[in-house]
DNA sequence: AACTTTTCCCAAAACGTTTTGGAAAAAGGA
DNA sequence: TCCTTTTTCCAAAACGTTTTGGGAAAAGTT
C-alpha cells in the first residue's frame, strides 16, 4: 500500500479535479511540518513571526484553504446552521423574509459557517426535516422561524439540549434564546397615535391564532385602546388566514364596515393590505382619507401604492444577524436564557394615517 | 496518549453532547470489525445475509447514523451542493421561486445531500459567495438562477470545469446543462390565441435586457404575431425595471395607451400585474373588457384578482427536481452538454383573456 | 485426500486537518 | 561553565468513516 502522498491530480480524470494544494503539501514546500504550518496560519505564539510571514506568504501565493471537511471532522464541529423554511406560510411574500434570510446568511458567512436550507411542505415534514440535520449531525445549531404557539420543534431541541435560537417567540416555559419584534409595542404605538388623531373606531385584522405573532398584535391593540381611553369592541377585530390572505382580509373588511358604527381606521399586517384595498375600492371609500390605514411590515406594495401606506417597520435584515450572533454564543455554551431581545419597531407615517373626516 | 475509545461522553459539558452512537462502538456492540458493520450496512455481497440482518438490526435499535463528515472525508464529495440567491432581484415575490427552491431542496435531500444557501447583495458579492463554496471545497456542484445575457458565473465554472446546471439559459458556446422554460413558446402561443381572438394591436410589457428571460418572451412574441399576419409595431413594446417592476410597469401602460391606436391586448411577466392594473385604473379601461391581459407565471394574485388573470404558468416546482437530477449526473462526470431541457408552459385561460369589444 | 473455489470477515491505510505532548535549540542567569 | 528558562519546531494521535488487499474457513471438485 502506499503511503507516500499521491500528489495532485490534475485533469486525471472526468468531472471536477481540484488545482488546489493541501497542507501537506504546502508544508513540503516549505520544509516544514504540517503542524508547524496548521499553527502558523492559526497564529499560535509558539511559531516564530518569520516563519508564520513566510508560511502566510506561501500559502496565500498557492492559494491555500484549509479543506472544511477535515477540519471539522477534526474539530468536531460541523460550522453548519440549519434552517427550515416552508413554502404554505406566504412568508415568501416580499422583501420582509429575505431580508432577515439575508442577514442570517451573511452573518454565518462572516463566522465561516455554512446555513443549510430545508424546504418543508407542511408541519410534519418541517420536524423531519429538523430531525435529519440534528439527528443526523448535519448541522451545530438550529434557527427557526414563524413560530407557533405551542411549537413541538422547541420542546425537542430543548429535551436534547441542541443549540437554537428563535426567530420569535412560544409559549414555554423553559428558559431559550429568541429574537423577537415587539409587535405588542407596534400596535399598541399605532393604536394610540390613531386615537391621538381622533379616530374613535379602530378595527385590527389580524393574523389567525396558532403563529405566535398575531397574539403580540392584539395584546398592543388592545392596550393601545386602553391607554387612549377606548372601550374595546369585538366587532371591530377580525382575523385573516393565513393561507389566503387577501381573499380572507377582503371578506373581513367588507364585514367591518357592515357594523352600524364602521371603524375609522384599520390595524393589521401588511400581507392583507390587497383584500383590504379591494374591498375598499367596492365599498367607495377612499384609504387614507375615509379610513385610516397603518400596516405592519414595510412591503414593497406600501411604498409603491398611492396614496402610501404607512406602516410599522421591522428591521428584518439586523434581527437576522442579531440571531446568529446569538447562536454563536449558545452553540459556545453560554445560557440561553441569557439572550432574550426584544427588538423595537418603527412607525413610517406615510399617506393614509390622517385624521378621522 | 490514549488509543482507546474514549466512548460516549453524555452531559459532560455544557452544550449539545452527542447521544449517538459512532461505526466503532457499534462494531464492537455486534464483536464485529468496524470494516464488516460498514460493509453490512452498505449492501456489500460479501457479509453474509444473517450478519447483514443482525448488523441493520442493531443499527436501526441503536440509532445509528454514519457521521456524515467522516464519511465526506474519507469519499472525497462534500455531498453539498450550492445556490445563491439575491434579494435586490424580486425574485422572491411570489410562490415562483419558493416552488422552485422547494423543488430542488426535495431532490437534493432524497439524494442525501445537502443544499446550502448563500443570499447575495449585488453581481458582486454573487460571485464572491459562489467563488467561496468552489475554491473553499464546500459543494460538489452549483445551482444558478435568474442567469443574464453575458453571465461570468457560467464563464468561470466551465473555466475550472466544476459541476453546475443552469435554470436558465446565457449566451456561452461551450456547451453546459440547464433547464429551461420554453418563454418563446409560451409567448408565442399567447400571442397567437389572442390574435385568434380578433387582437390586433396587441402590446409586450417586457421584463428588461440584461437578463436571458426577456429575450425569448420577445422572440415568441415576435414570432406570434408573425404566424397571426401581423405587423410588429415598436410602439407597442416596452420595458418595466427590475428595481421596480411595480412603478415602472405603471407609467409604460399609461404610455401604450398614449399612442393614437392603443392595443386592445397585453402580454407581460405577472411581476408586472401591480402597474398595469393601477393603470388601467386611472384610465378607466376595465382589466379582460377593454384591455385582454395575459401574464407569465401564476402568481397569487393572478388567482385571487377580479377578474382572474390568465396566465403562463411553468412548473418551477418539477423544473427544480430536474435540475438536480442533471446535477447529480454531471457530479457523476456525465457529459453535461447531453442535458438541455427546455420544458413546455402551460396556459391557463381565466377571466382577462376575451376577445376585444 | 488434496486441490480449487467460494464465502465471509478483518487489519490497516487513507481522507486532511488540529491537538497533544514533548524535544531540540537558543537564550538567559548564576 | 552549568543549569534553567524560553523559543521554536515536530512526530504521532485523533476525528469517524470507506476502501484496499488479503486471509481463514467452508464448500466444491476431482
Amino acid at each position: 500500500m502506499f503511503l507516500e502522498q499521491s500528489g495532485n491530480r490534475i485533469g486525471l480524470g472526468k468531472g471536477f479535479q481540484s488545482m488546489t494544494i493541501n497542507l501537506k503539501q504546502l508544508s513540503k514546500l516549505l520544509k516544514l511540518s504540517p503542524t508547524t504550518v496548521s499553527r502558523a496560519l492559526a497564529d499560535y505564539p509558539d511559531v516564530s513571526a518569520k516563519t508564520r510571514a513566510r508560511v502566510k506568504q506561501m500559502a496565500i501565493q498557492h492559494g491555500y484553504q484549509p479543506n472544511p471537511v477535515a477540519r471539522r471532522l477534526q474539530k468536531g464541529k460541523t460550522e453548519t446552521i440549519g434552517i427550515v423554511i416552508t413554502p404554505e406560510q406566504n412568508y415568501f411574500s416580499d422583501t420582509f423574509f429575505i431580508d432577515l434570510l439575508s442577514g442570517i446568511s451573511n452573518q454565518i458567512t462572516r463566522a465561516g459557517y455554512e446555513l443549510i436550507l430545508g424546504v418543508a411542505s407542511d408541519e410534519e415534514h418541517e420536524m423531519q426535516s429538523m430531525r435529519r440535520m440534528v439527528e443526523g449531525k448535519r448541522v451545530d445549531g438550529m434557527i427557526l422561524t414563524l413560530i407557533r404557539e405551542q411549537d413541538p420543534r422547541v420542546g425537542y431541541l430543548l429535551d436534547r439540549d441542541f443549540p437554537f435560537v428563535l426567530y420569535g417567540r412560544t409559549r414555554e416555559t423553559r428558559p431559550y434564546a429568541f429574537v423577537d419584534m415587539d409587535g405588542k409595542q407596534a400596535f399598541e404605538k399605532a393604536c394610540t397615535y390613531l386615537a391621538g388623531l381622533g379616530h374613535r373606531r379602530i378595527a385590527l385584522l389580524n393574523g389567525e391564532p396558532g403563529f405566535m405573532f398575531p397574539v403580540g398584535c392584539r395584546e398592543g391593540y388592545e392596550s393601545g385602546l386602553f391607554l387612549s381611553g377606548l372601550e374595546l369592541d369585538p366587532d371591530l377585530i377580525r382575523e385573516w388566514k393565513h393561507k389566503d390572505p387577501s381573499q380572507s382580509s377582503y371578506r373581513w373588511t367588507l364585514e367591518l364596515f357592515k357594523n352600524d358604527n364602521p371603524p375609522t381606521a384599520i390595524l393589521f399586517q401588511t400581507e392583507a393590505v390587497n383584500g383590504i384595498f379591494k374591498a375598499l375600492d367596492e365599498l367607495d371609500l377612499q384609504p387614507g382619507k375615509d379610513v385610516a390605514l397603518i400596516g405592519y411590515d414595510d412591503l414593497e406594495i406600501a411604498r409603491i401604492h398611492r396614496p402610501s401606506l404607512s406602516v410599522l417597520r421591522p428591521q428584518a435584515r439586523e434581527a437576522g444577524q442579531r440571531v446568529v450572533n446569538i447562536l454563536m454564543e449558545v452553540i459556545k455554551g453560554e445560557d440561553p436564557g441569557k439572550f432574550q431581545e426584544i427588538h423595537q419597531v418603527e412607525m413610517v407615517i406615510r399617506e393614509t394615517s390622517l385624521p378621522p373626516s
